[in-house]
DNA sequence: GAGCCTATCGCGAATGGTCGCAATAGCCTT
DNA sequence: AAGGCTATTGCGACCATTCGCGATAGGCTC
């Protein structure tokens, strides 16, 4: 199935704004902004509008074409879909980001399957806590 | 130690708005939305404004007077910080929201704190995914 | 209790993101 | 190729939250 087959099936149409959108988000080699991919768009067709940007981003969130991921501060990140799936430690008093292998995630997920018959998207947000280096050294 | 003496302690002052916003927290029986509290701290202290609020709720949280959660939706969650801790899995179909026992938080941060040295706050964000309702009725 | 230092306040602007609306433009049918 | 239905667009307003600023007021010292 093409993307043009793709989008429409799904009822959705395929505009020059969301093929733009779509290719800024799968040529960024790491998570972007929506700021980011409209100004990159906005390059191309300037007249592109920031609520255009963040409803397209959504409608291809929703045919599973990028996804998105919240690290710890109020900004959303973007990033294709077809990548290897991880997951993200936020160290709160440094900031420090650390990608985690699928494995890990697998294993939480397993528990909450098994307990909750929950279906956890562990990926989603970013695991926020306290960093190795941050927690040796108390400082306080 | 009293209230006014930690609060002076870490080198803060004890404001009329501080105290209201504190005891706003204290009084709410669940998660309140800073909005909330800025209504109910208005109704003795009409002049307080949104920006007193969000600085004092922070810097609250700092003192460990009170803690955060953010759900899946924009807006922040304050509690107090004194309660039982608990996790949230949220259902991103539904919106259905459980609370889930410390144990399985603490199952998952063993994993985080042997592997990685990392100690995380796994309540600080809700565990998006999908419940089970909404998985057994796969509705595409 | 008065004075001083500065944390905190209220305000208004800015930021990231969403929503309602009238105008535009995909795409299906003929 | 034209027409019509309606998804989508750009715009402006709005929401939750943060930030910079000059004014206010805690709380320490004397």
């Amino acid at each position: 199935m093409t993307l043009a087959e793709s989008v429409r099936a799904s009822g959705r149409r395929l505009t020059l704004q969301r093929q733009l959108v779509l290719e800024a988000v799968q040529r960024a080699r790491h998570h972007v902004t929506a700021d980011e991919i409209a100004r990159r768009v906005r390059s191309r067709f300037p007249a592109i509008g920031p609520s255009t940007v963040y409803r397209n981003l959504q409608a291809l969130d929703e045919l599973g074409l990028v996804t998105h991921t919240h690290l710890d501060d109020r900004v959303t990140r973007w990033h294709r879909a077809d990548r290897h799936p991880h997951g993200h430690l936020v160290c709160r008093v440094c900031g420090e980001e650390t990608e985690i292998r699928p494995a890990v995630l697998e294993a939480m997920a397993k528990r909450l399957r098994d307990e909750h018959h929950f279906e956890p998207d562990l990926a989603h947000s970013a695991i926020v806590g306290v960093c190795r280096r941050c927690r040796d050294v108390p400082s306080s």
